[in-house]
DNA sequence: CAATCTTGATTGACTGGTCAATCAACTATC
DNA sequence: GATAGTTGATTGACCAGTCAATCAAGATTG
């Protein structure tokens, strides 16, 4: 059974799994219902959606596997190997941060974090596509770095995570605990902590260390 | 409806409020059904809840009140906010990643974060446990240290972040994510790693910054 | 070119099953 | 024998998925 029209049936089909996307994102997977579904894409009949999805379980698929592009780090690795830490970072810092700004790269952030935690295929497909491909690409930059001696060297894998880290804490507190003082706490401050201690240390710069 | 025997009443209830954390926490609140807790309680009937709670919300609560403790971190605030930032930041995060070998305490955690992704409710319970409490120091305890000169000026919040941050991120690249190279890196390493590179920073010592 | 046929798209009603919550009855204890 | 504790059955709501019927639009035919 062909589509009538291709660009019909895929407009259509697109409007669902976008629709999908903030229901599962708002309810979870669990608790989003096909009415709800189908009521957020404009059909009248939940009906419809079995008329381009297999089930919800492929429908839940076809949401990450169509939109998680978004959260993809576009970062030409190879050209950016033997540029300068502060401005490797800081570069990977902004567009991690940049998803803030993309409703549907939140809504996909916090849909695929709440089942991660329950579905270990899901955690697979999210290690996939931002933390692998970030951590990944970040763990061999640092890594290059230290053999050339621009870094101190360290558990790559460990200077990795201090630099990803706050900001999936600064993420995490601003979209899903909504903090009070997150608010306040600009994107561009963020980075630019983040950036600055993690190369510079707090240290005060005349005494090697502290404590 | 005084209970017949007070120790047995409330041994039975904390029987059911464990079974219901392990329950909830692998399945999240909506797939949990009250058979999986009676089953996981070793009781006989799922109509057994209702003696000892109102409904399924009542029991989410209560294992929320009366678990949560197990997240809080026990830190004498005043006593330590004059002492040298390495040995207050290495409790801290020896503090913070001490729960990974908590049954409960992981359970806890996940349940809690798989629930607030959803429920700003939920959130605003786990605020006012582990992060607050633990940021609130934090915060308060890095800026007095920037005050006495000890520590570089900066965004005390984003400075916060930036210590907390990577013990976050190794948390859920352990038990969230649990990507490969997570299982080789030691909460020791990681702990010092997050310590020296908060406190040194990156940069080579005799050179002040890097690029 | 109009009537009819064909087919994909869409709808709303329906079904089988699951689940939270209730209840009546049974058991053990004081 | 009264009452708390416990059980299994029951109820009513809800939901994923199915289906028959309708709609709309292009193709076919006289």
């Amino acid at each position: 059974m062909p589509p009538r029209d291709e660009h019909d049936y895929e407009a259509r089909r697109q409007q669902i799994i976008d629709a999908a996307l903030q229901v599962f994102s708002r309810e979870g997977f669990e608790k989003a219902t096909n009415k709800d579904i189908a009521r957020a894409a404009r059909v009248k009949s939940p009906g419809l959606i079995y008329h381009y999805f297999k089930d919800k379980t492929d429908l839940f698929q076809q949401v990450i596997e169509e939109r998680a592009p978004a959260l993809q780090f576009i970062l030409r690795a190879d050209e950016m190997i033997d540029l300068p830490p502060r401005e490797v970072l800081t570069e990977f810092a902004l567009t991690f941060v940049a998803m803030l700004d993309n409703r549907a790269s939140v809504a996909m952030f916090k849909m695929l974090l709440g089942e991660s935690i329950r579905k270990p295929a899901v955690a697979a497909m999210f290690n996939h596509i931002a933390p692998v491909r970030g951590v990944t690409f970040l763990t061999r930059y640092l890594e290059h770095q230290m053999d050339i001696g621009t870094l101190r060297r360290m558990d790559a894998g460990a200077a990795a995570r201090c630099l990803i880290g706050p900001l999936i804490a600064f993420v995490l507190t601003r979209e899903v605990f909504v903090q009070a003082d997150a608010a306040t706490l600009t994107s561009k401050t963020m980075v630019q902590a983040t950036v600055d201690v993690f190369l510079d240390g707090m240290a005060v710069k005349q005494d090697s260390g502290s404590a």
